[in-house]
DNA sequence: AAAGAACCTTAACCTAGATTAAGGTTTTTA
DNA sequence: TAAAAACCTTAATCTAGGTTAAGGTTCTTT
């Protein structure tokens, strides 16, 4: 539980993060270490916009991120929120080293942990663990999107929105309609319409 | 390129396969091989139903599978198509052993590779090689799953088919229209009507 | 070779959700 | 602390795509 000293506190979440899924001794640690870089991020700054390769993985430590697409008319689509001990990066473009389509941004003020393509890539050839954590973490992602997919498929709009609140009841207090309508895939007004029937009931 | 002889030649696609991420040697491959069976599949047979745990991860040698859930009033929603050298898996249920919300059916008769849960946990204790290419198998079905919401988010339905007929030349020579209009999340009739705005244009 | 099943198309009508517009509230920023 | 920006709601109108129904064609299975 404890860290040893030489660890910063600063890198503890990430830590943490990892011996979820394998037990990390001192040399691991010291491998990972000098290899993750933190960074403040303001609201509403951009640590990815449309057009940059995605240069790092961002390990969220604090504060909430929204992944998005804009369509040809301007308008925003949430992928993804990311909170606290998830990971905000556009796999695709990071791997490929190819210009991303996507926007990630700060919803609020945020602290990240950073890590580099090559270091990460330094991380998978000299540690295995690094190799199965990122599998599993990946698979667990995979998940989730495959989940939404198929909500998006087989369910209306209002049962979208409750299984929303169900599955993520703080993200719902934390964030504005606007954005959870984006991520429902609907407009705000319509949303607005949903909670006036739901109450109405 | 060629095998050793002591590896029978019906599991040579899959051997190609991971020689795709890494070079595997005749340790890495005596490790695979005994963990590996072969199934002979017709068509409209399932390999997975809703309900059950899905106990294989199934490699595509030769055929064409659908994977789709069917929603509560019976209408069924591909989410992918899984033709040769691909995999066909519920990762979710697979990795939680949980029952699955998924079908998995063959289109066409189909030769597939199985490897079973026990044997791939196997797999990874033992040789790092195989944390590692799943690693990137399942990168890659995230990037490409990810694409998949995206689209149907960013774009319409004229927009969806006409990028399938260009990223899946094949496939849409080899599926009937019902199954591409329930892959792009419209129904057949309407799929019709779209064919026929297009010819006319 | 015939019967059944799956597939494809057209067309009339229907609906979930979008769009536009407007007014009020809360939050942010200068 | 005031102006600007973001947010929320309501309501009228519009549209992409669904539904139902029906007829014709092509596979599959016996």
């Amino acid at each position: 539980m404890t860290l040893p000293d030489l660890i910063p506190s600063n890198i503890a979440p990430l830590i943490e993060h990892f011996k979820d899924y394998l037990p990390m001794d001192a040399d691991d640690m010291a491998m990972l270490l000098p290899r993750v870089s933190e960074r403040q991020i303001k609201r509403r700054q951009f640590i990815l916009q449309e057009g940059d390769v995605c240069q790092h993985y961002n390990f969220v430590v604090r504060g909430c991120f929204k992944i998005y697409k804009v369509d040809e008319k301007g308008g925003e689509h949430n992928i993804q929120f990311v909170t606290e001990n998830d990971w905000a990066t556009d796999i695709g473009s990071f791997h490929a080293e190819k210009p991303s389509e996507l926007y990630i941004e700060a919803i609020e003020p945020a602290h990240i942990l950073q890590i580099k393509r090559p270091d990460l890539l330094f991380l998978y050839v000299n540690n295995p663990k690094f190799d199965r954590n990122f599998r599993v973490i990946i698979e667990n992602k995979f998940v989730e999107l495959q989940n939404r997919l198929l909500q998006s498929f087989c369910e209306s709009a209002t049962e979208r929105y409750l299984k929303f609140l169900e599955q993520y009841p703080e993200l719902s207090q934390r964030l504005p309609n606007t954005q959870i309508a984006s991520y429902l895939g609907i407009t705000p007004e319509f949303l607005s319409k949903i909670r006036k029937d739901l109450v109405s009931k």
